[in-house]
DNA sequence: CGAGTACTTGACACGTTTCAACATCCGTGG
DNA sequence: CCACGGATGTTGAAACGTGTCAAGTACTCG
């Protein structure tokens, strides 16, 4: 299922959705040494201050960004899923300002620097494309500082919820608007900057409004206008080529 | 005293702090065309939905990105300030996610993304650094996201105010720990998520501490190391090549 | 002199956190 | 097979940080 072709599939799957790449261009994205590893639920990736010499690809699995701070919290700063390269950013900014970990078994690719500094010196339209991805990942920080930073609780359970959901129906992984999202409360918490105990009074809020069914790790959204109302959602920063078919 | 020698000779200082520019990379950026324009303050440079066919170089003032909410929040995304690229992203992303504005009069200088894109094909060093640069924008939406998520108001704003003293200090614009800071007490508060009157409190109350003195638009540190330990500030973030020499 | 903007203050309301207890599920070892 | 511990989810009550409202001060500029 993981064969070297279907992990450089994936990975050309996911340049394309980004930017248009010729032949040649895809070509050198499949020769990319990929080395694969499996990871449990619960690993560091990369963490913070590591000055690593590769980045990766998440072929299956969900992953997460996050700091610590003074006092013992912790934040979640994005949410990674299949299809993306979390990291990219390390081939430019020798050391990590975060953690990368993983929240579910993961499937991981590795790729030296080495070997993307020469890709991208090859081939621009490459280099453009992983510039283009990083870019995205940016766009969605921002709407994250507007998020954590001037919604209540429901809006911003609620806009979180529709970030996921529309990125994960962009990767094909959801079947209409059911998906998997192994994420539990207390990590949904420490996205949004609240408690444990009021993101569960708030998804509670969110199901007895007939907005979203949630259990055992499989979000159904019931109501997708209802949630993206709730949620304030403009899915204009997750930049995505074709506008989301909903 | 902004003659377009000491245009580009400013872009050059700045893409010089971030990366390596070898002599003809020098000359290509010298050469870019840059079309001067002076703004009040309070204007937009660049709109929400936007999609632009430039992008700016700030030579001097401030100015900060931000989203309005449904409910009619301003969220200030970020501050830039002088020798800043605050829309280097409009290069590869087509519609803006969010607006730029002039916080103080500020002196722009706009280049075409035709001349961008163009420098970029021809010297991979430029586009690395230019690459490298909305990495570090990137680094820092991170850190807000932190910020405004997972810190009481007294440490989110000492933490913003490390930040810009940081920087400011970083291109050379501050006199020892004294430096300008044309920010108001709603636009720190549409900055950390707060409302204006408890900004001011909070204000009040790095004061009574001595950690700070700002009057008329003119922050002093009074005490570096209390004002980053009150914002659990740790400048790593800022992915500085030389680290700030306090 | 008047109007506008930025800052300041006090009292109260509200959203969210904290604490502590309990329910439920699941895998593991006895 | 059942007992157990640990992680996850749920609930209620009280405490706390921050927001809101409303009034007032200080300063700048025309």
């Amino acid at each position: 299922m993981t064969s070297p072709q279907s992990m450089t599939h994936l990975l050309l799957r996911k340049l394309n959705s980004i930017a248009t790449l010729d032949q040649e261009d895809q070509i050198a994205v499949d020769r990319l040494p990929l080395q694969l590893t499996d990871l449990k639920a619960d690993q560091d990736i990369v963490r913070e201050g590591d000055r690593p010499m590769r980045s990766c690809f998440l072929l299956s699995g969900m992953a997460c960004w996050f700091k610590l701070t003074g006092e013992g919290r912790r934040q979640i700063l994005s949410f990674q899923i299949s299809g993306d390269l979390p990291d990219m950013q390390s081939i430019h900014l020798a050391t990590l300002d975060s953690t990368l970990s993983t929240l579910s078994p993961c499937r991981v690719a590795f790729v030296q620097h080495e070997a993307l500094l020469d890709i991208c010196a090859k081939r621009p339209n490459v280099a453009n494309a992983f510039w283009r991805m990083t870019l995205i990942d940016a766009a969605i920080f921002r709407e994250w500082v507007a998020n954590v930073g001037s919604r209540q609780a429901l809006g911003r359970v609620a806009h979180l919820l529709c970030e996921l959901v529309s990125r994960i129906r962009a990767v094909g992984l959801a079947d209409k608007f059911v998906c998997e999202l192994p994420v539990t409360q207390t990590e949904l918490a420490d996205a949004t900057g609240l408690s444990t105990v009021h993101v569960n009074r708030t998804l509670q809020s969110l199901r007895r409004q007939n907005l979203i069914h949630w259990k055992d790790s499989q979000l159904e959204v019931l109501d997708w206008a209802g949630l993206q109302e709730a949620g304030d959602f403009d899915p204009t920063y997750l930049h995505m080529r074709t506008s989301p078919a909903f």
